[in-house]
DNA sequence: TTGAAAGCGCTACCAT
DNA sequence: ATGGTAGCGCTTTCAA
């Protein structure tokens, strides 16, 4: 059986209707599955539907309803797995309660973060999810709270915004594993984050965009400061998001004299990068370097040795968000929540005693 | 400055109409960039758009054109990196052409991916980029054509579905890769894949969903055939997606006497799997088993061994197909095109001579 | 339960 | 160059 609808225009209600023999309102009403329409009238609607091979025109009906029953989801880099599982998440718990999701990438830029803001509310989504590349700007967020578009952060909070967000731990999360490395004996700790950055050298918190780079090192400095060991601050290094810079990075700090013994990497790309950095400089791990990374990476499961991890609940935290965001779609009007899911230390093969 | 527009109502052209005390139609021509507007009246409607803070509903002007400004993408798993990548390569140049795009997985199954296409035609994207799950059922793909809604095919083919496509060269990247290890002088060869199948073994090119897979396949059969190999059908392996199906194949193979001494894999979810069971087994690569693999994955490149991959040009793989899209949407009429392109073969470590 | 008709916000055609 | 107005395809009052 072949096309039925051989010409161009596209079948619409008034087309069903017709056929159909019945008004147009009838038509939509037993077509949009909305209002009352007798049986037997119903049926032959949806024949004649199914005969012309009718497709309702999404828009339309959003362009009526002011619903599209489509979520925005804006993250910074869908390529890393961390995301990926986030997204999941969201489209599970999206798919579940009926909402489609359209999926943009920021590349973790500001401007492009802000023009894809635009396009989703210019297509009229019916919420947003972002994790926003930075904290010192959320005035397109804002625009979307302000055109009632409701909103949820997801990784990274953007303070001064009053909505609801899906956070991790990430102080904590830090903070066990510093220690972790702490208690194999280590002293010579050093932190390293892909956070863009213009000094790789850590001045202060103004410096870093993203709160959960900021809870970081937080929670690295907190267990140094137990642990009593001075300067902390001086050991921590920005912008390691290339391989080059990264390789300078890494490369000017395990060749420095007591460098570091032990290293912590913000994820699983630059820990890919300390396994570089360790091959070019003949440094074995763990015997010569420790390592603990964020981010469960497939390959770290894998590969020799296995590296200790601080695995992320990335998938429930998009879930999460998803869920609160539908909520709010659906009218829930309470203040606005904060779910911050824990992380899990995972131990391996990466860490292992001093050898001084 | 707060808001302007303190009411929920959205700003529309009328509204900025009224404030600049011209008529609908001038305004919405002064507003969209079309017609034309004597200059004076031009600055003070946007000057009016800008005080009330307008903001033109891209939904309405679809309705209104019929034409979007968005592109469609369906892949079959985005956190794949060649996905990624290519994905990368597609929003670059739909950007460069004033398109946006919306994304959407499939997860490889056919069910979602027909209501993706679903979704993406009912919000009327202006044009269709997927990687379909399979070449065995192209109906709804098909049905995007009649609909008048170009599409081109990326990665993999549909046979008998006259489109663009941007492909690559799988049976020559299989065929060098499989000679790579021919020539190191291993004899026992196996190919893994990950494509979904009832059984495990090759029984057939009509059990392959996949149409690189069934190149790579015939590329694999013929380097072999070539070198005098006999049976080495019963060398290739399918459905290695999940972990615990990939170990109980490999670790199955590895154990067999007469064990295959180099393999294929054809992703480096696979390689990394071959790496897992290597360990478990306490096979040394290459030493003890050599490996090459589809996909030049991040960490290919930074552990050890290093491994020897097949490069695909996943980014120039994306931009093509994007711009034979934007082509089509402008009005390109020419026959389907076949865009294929060459991988790179990249030697590393994780080859070496079979020990015996 | 059904039908007529008024929008949703914008574009585009036709006069002026 | 400008203004009036008829759609785009659907939903949603309001009457009947």
């Amino acid at each position: 059986m072949d096309k039925h609808n051989p010409t161009r225009r596209p079948v619409t209600v008034a087309d069903v209707a017709r056929a159909a023999q019945v008004s147009k309102a009838t038509a939509a009403r037993a077509l949009g599955g909305y209002g009352a329409v007798r049986a037997d009238l119903k049926e032959r609607i949806l024949e004649a539907a199914r005969r012309l091979d009718y497709r309702p025109n999404e828009l339309a009906r959003t362009m009526a309803t002011g619903r599209s029953g489509t979520i925005g989801v804006i993250v910074g880099d869908i390529e890393n797995p961390f995301f990926g599982l986030a997204v999941r998440g969201i489209s599970d718990v999206a798919a579940q309660a009926g909402f489609d999701v359209i999926l943009s990438n920021s590349g973790e830029t500001l401007a492009t973060e802000k023009a894809s803001t635009e396009v989703f509310l210019a297509k009229r989504v019916d919420g947003l999810i972002v994790a926003p590349a930075t904290r010192h700007d959320g005035s397109h967020l804002q625009d979307a709270l302000g055109r009632a578009c409701p909103l949820v952060l997801l990784d990274r909070d953007v303070p001064g915004l009053s909505v609801d967000v899906a956070l991790v731990d990430d102080h904590k999360a830090a903070r066990e594993a510093t220690q972790l490395l702490l208690a194999a004996g280590h002293r010579r700790l050093a932190y390293i984050t892909a956070t863009a950055a213009a000094d790789v050298h850590y001045r202060g918190p103004e410096q870093i965009p993203l709160t959960t780079v900021l809870n970081r090192i937080a929670g690295f400095l907190e267990a140094s400061d137990i642990a009593g060991l001075a300067e902390a601050e001086r050991q921590i290094r920005l912008d390691a998001a290339k391989t080059a810079r990264s390789q300078t990075i890494l490369l000017d700090l395990l060749r420095a004299s007591g460098r570091p013994t032990a290293l912590l990497a913000s994820d699983s790309k630059i820990a890919l990068e300390v396994f570089r950095a360790a091959r070019a400089l003949g440094l074995h791990i763990p015997g010569d370097l420790s390592l603990v990374s964020f981010d469960d990476a497939d390959w770290t499961s894998a590969v020799s040795p296995l590296v200790s991890v601080v695995s992320q609940p990335s998938y429930e935290l998009g879930a999460a968000a998803a869920q609160m965001l539908v909520a709010r779609i659906m009218g829930d009007k309470a203040p606005p929540r904060r779910h911050i899911l824990d992380t899990i230390l995972i131990r391996r093969e990466s860490v292992a005693p001093p050898r001084s």
